[in-house]
DNA sequence: TCGATTCGACGAAGCGCTTCGACAACGGAG
DNA sequence: CTCCGTTGTCGAAGCGCTTCGTCGAATCGA
């Protein structure tokens, strides 16, 4: 591999030189930096990025610390793990994936070696160990989501406002007409866990139905199959019949949608269905009146404020405001069911 | 952050002596290596990674090339990010994500600079540029997925044997009664491009259909929603009726079942629906006759083969064999239809 | 014409680590 | 008692890069 120093040399110029050109940081003829930039073209030459960082104890890289339960997947995260690694690309810099089980050791490993010069923390839990791992080290770190407002004054955030977006489905789901409302929440265990979503999410339905003057009931989600479809029978089994269901946990819509359609009730005409948040693939939910996770937006912000979080500046947190989705409207509910 | 330096001083030995003791390459004696240990421990030092990469020349990081095309997301290719880093870590490799569009640039960016020791391509489509380029630079790299035979005598690759999956599949429907069945193939984009797993299905399905006899019509599947209803309306609108529908092309899977739901079928008593290859949730998928992608087993060999490419061992290749999933068998025609 | 200033390029130091050769200290063999 | 092999540790070199101080040459004003 060639080195600085063949560049140099075959510039016929000193090491030094080619550096300058490189980084522009000193005045360099137009002569000399064309001669060097050819013999970097010859040899396609590439600065060590290990002496670089040596050097400059920046490595120009991010860990980004994916959620790992053993056995199990969110397919959110492998979504947001690549949109992430797009746009740190946007700001020069390269994105490596923790998966560790034990997020803290990784993390500890990570930034004690100078591997990356910030940490990008997805689901983060009630008092995570990880957050204060890096506070303790002071590593430089951001967090996709937020829920716990000890930890996080002191580092920058981004997250949706899911308390709004719950909100406004239920806003817009009783401005439709619809009078008697289902909103099926995050699993049982992602509420146990307080999961920041979780807990918006629910505060929105909460809000939205003072507001509203409409009747929510809320059910939480759950990870069981066979559960999860008892409960919502139960749900809509309820008279005078629900006539629209807002869903915020997503990944089994399949399964509620099935059982939907088992008890009978057309979709929208028996039942509207409102979603919030997006599933990675969009096949199959284009149709129904939605509020997208911002997703893109999201992985911008989050690759900002950590790149920010390394020139020491102060934290900052986003929420990002909910949109309906372009797309199928509300369908009021029909006549007889009012 | 405490350097070599500081640890020697700690402990009273030479910075040769603490480099010793970790990587255990020379004799040390018990006391001082205890000593040195508990200097380490003392002050949290962790060896500066980019030191030691420029000494080394091995960065103990893998590079994985993900699929790119902007706007567009493969729920599988996160899965497959996470679990190959999470195999990777096994071997004591970290994984950094390459997401650019232009994954040549890219590729050659990161492996100039000595950032990775190897390099995991996913999705390799016919005469891939990346292919080419990395052998240009004799960079160690793995292959996930397989197709083109020229390039890939001389590297290692791994992939599910999709000829065996889909012949599979059409045995054991046959053998359950079947004697009409769609095989519903590959998005239209996919063959077109001429992608391993796409072409190596179809031969896989006429290979079956042949061997068993079973009239086996195969229709491609396609992006566009619309198109794919009508589509698979035609397909199954076909007399005498087809009793089973075996489907490769998993991605728009609500839409095609509930196209069948739609046409009055149901399964499995109307018609058998089987899958080949997996979703990246399983949710809502459990319930029917499969044959999945082993994505952790995949992930393992790939990562593995990528660590052995870089002690220049030759290249191997690795074809899994397909296992019908545990859970509910196909079920037979109804006497009716037969 | 001469000192002062500017411009462009150079040389060397040093980032933190590994590794090779050297070298005390020690013990056993001759 | 000397010699030599062993054992445990040290010192120094060097990986490739950036950056600071320096310096010759060209330029300019007086």
């Amino acid at each position: 591999m060639a080195t600085i120093k063949d560049v140099a040399e075959r510039a016929g110029v000193a090491p030094s030189t080619v550096s300058y050109v490189l980084s522009g940081s000193r005045k360099i003829s137009e002569e000399t930096t064309s001669a060097v930039r050819a013999a970097i073209a010859e040899l396609g030459y590439h600065p060590r990025a290990s002496a670089r960082t040596l050097r400059s104890a920046r490595s120009e890289v991010l860990v980004l610390a994916v959620p790992r339960e053993p056995g199990k997947y969110r397919a959110m995260d492998g979504r947001f793990a690549i949109e992430i690694s797009d746009a740190a690309r946007g700001h020069g810099y390269d994105v490596l994936m923790m998966t560790d089980p034990d997020g803290v050791g990784g993390l500890r490993r990570i930034a004690g070696s100078g591997l990356a010069d910030a940490a990008i923390l997805m689901a983060v839990a009630q008092e995570d160990p990880r957050v204060a791992a890096l506070r303790d080290l002071r590593f430089p770190t951001a967090l996709l989501g937020h829920g716990d407002e000890r930890d996080e004054a002191e580092l920058s955030w981004v997250d949706l406002d899911w308390e709004a977006a719950v909100a406004l489905a239920v806003r817009e789901t009783a401005a439709a007409g619809h009078r008697r409302i289902v909103f099926w929440a995050s699993a049982d265990h992602e509420i146990a866990a307080r999961r920041g979503y979780a807990m918006h999410g629910l505060d929105g339905a909460r809000l939205a139905a003072r507001e509203t003057g409409a009747e929510v009931r809320v059910r939480p989600s759950a990870a069981d199959e066979a559960a999860l479809r008892a409960r919502l029978r139960s749900a809509l089994a309820a008279r005078p019949a629900p006539t629209a269901l807002i869903v915020q946990h997503l990944i089994p819509l399949p399964v509620l949608l099935s059982e939907v359609a088992a008890m009978g009730l057309r979709v929208p005409e028996d039942l509207a269905v409102v979603l919030v948040g997006s599933l990675p693939e969009e096949h199959g939910t284009q149709a129904l009146p939605r509020i997208d996770l911002p997703v893109g937006q999201m992985s911008a912000a989050i690759a900002r404020l950590a790149v920010e979080a390394i020139g020491q500046t102060p934290p900052r947190h986003e929420l990002i405001a909910p949109r309906l989705a372009p797309g199928p409207g509300i369908v009021p509910p029909s006549p007889a069911s009012r």
